[in-house]
DNA sequence: CCTACTTGACTGCCTAAGCAACGATTGCCA
DNA sequence: TGGCAATCGTTGCTTAGGCAGTCAAGTAGG
């Protein structure tokens, strides 16, 4: 028996709903961290991407986040302009623009990343570990399942 | 001992990057539902809000999608425009406008509804119903969490 | 009854994201 | 070797969201 055939599939059933509100809150509880800094959301994103190495090029970290290609050009103007990413060509393949995080960069990942931890530790507090990591294991387990049926009917 | 002292904090482990991805998952899988109707997804959050009698004035929808008040107006006629939803004064408190379905918009909710339901019953269609019960329910706790804690530190 | 304060709808303004297109570069394969 | 497809970075174009401000309408307190 399928699930939403059991439960009505209304906005407090349904895990879109749920999951959208959320992102929005942990959004909107975040911004102040990111505020102090003078970065924006999607700024961080990158820089704690590239602070974990998930990604050296462009390209690469638009998959990661599932962001625009064009928008993360132009995201990677902003931050270079402010210091804290360096372009470089790369000589192997010279369609590929290497990109690194600058000491001041970096140093602005480490402090946020660490801010951003000690926030999530707060909102968890009273959540056992087994719990977090079930809750991690069925959000992956869930994009997954999504990715591999693709579009719906 | 707090989870992310025993846990490193990098995306893979971020319940805020697999929200994120998650979120972006489920939303372009479902994306073709919503262009057979010439809808948006933003669009269609409204049309089952009002389909669910969450709210029937614009403040009210906004509050409860935690979108903004202005771009909802905009949403609001965009929806007016192609026939799904009828304004009308309030009578007792004439700062509201209450927003109806009209019949047309009532059916594309309910086709889309049932259709969004069909996919969401594909995805989780190996999933105990107890453990998308505790998914539901972890979400709304993180999300209770983080607002009552407020901006963080 | 008059004055603040709040709330709701709406409107410009600005920024960022999505999309399509382009040149440059590379790998592939006939 | 030469053409074909794919990839990467970049750039206009369009659109939608966030923010601040305005006006109208209601509420509470003196």
């Amino acid at each position: 028996m399928a699930f939403y055939d059991s439960v009505p599939f209304e906005p407090d059933n349904s895990i879109g709903y749920q999951i959208k509100r959320a992102a929005q809150a942990m959004s909107a509880a975040l911004e102040p961290v990111f505020a102090d800094e003078g970065l924006t959301h999607a700024q961080w994103s990158v820089l704690v991407s590239l602070h974990f190495e998930r990604g050296r090029t462009c390209a690469e970290l638009a998959r990661d986040q599932a962001h625009d290609k064009g928008a993360m050009t132009r995201l990677i103007d902003q931050m270079e302009e402010k210091g804290w990413v360096t372009r470089e060509r790369a000589t192997d393949d010279r369609r590929h623009v290497i990109l690194a995080l600058t000491d001041k960069g970096e140093a602005v990942a480490q402090r946020t990343r660490d801010r951003v931890a000690a926030c999530w530790n707060g909102w968890l507090a009273g959540w056992e570990p087994e719990k977090v990591q079930q809750l991690l294991g069925d959000l992956r387990e869930l994009r997954t399942s999504i990715e591999f049926a693709g579009a719906c009917a």
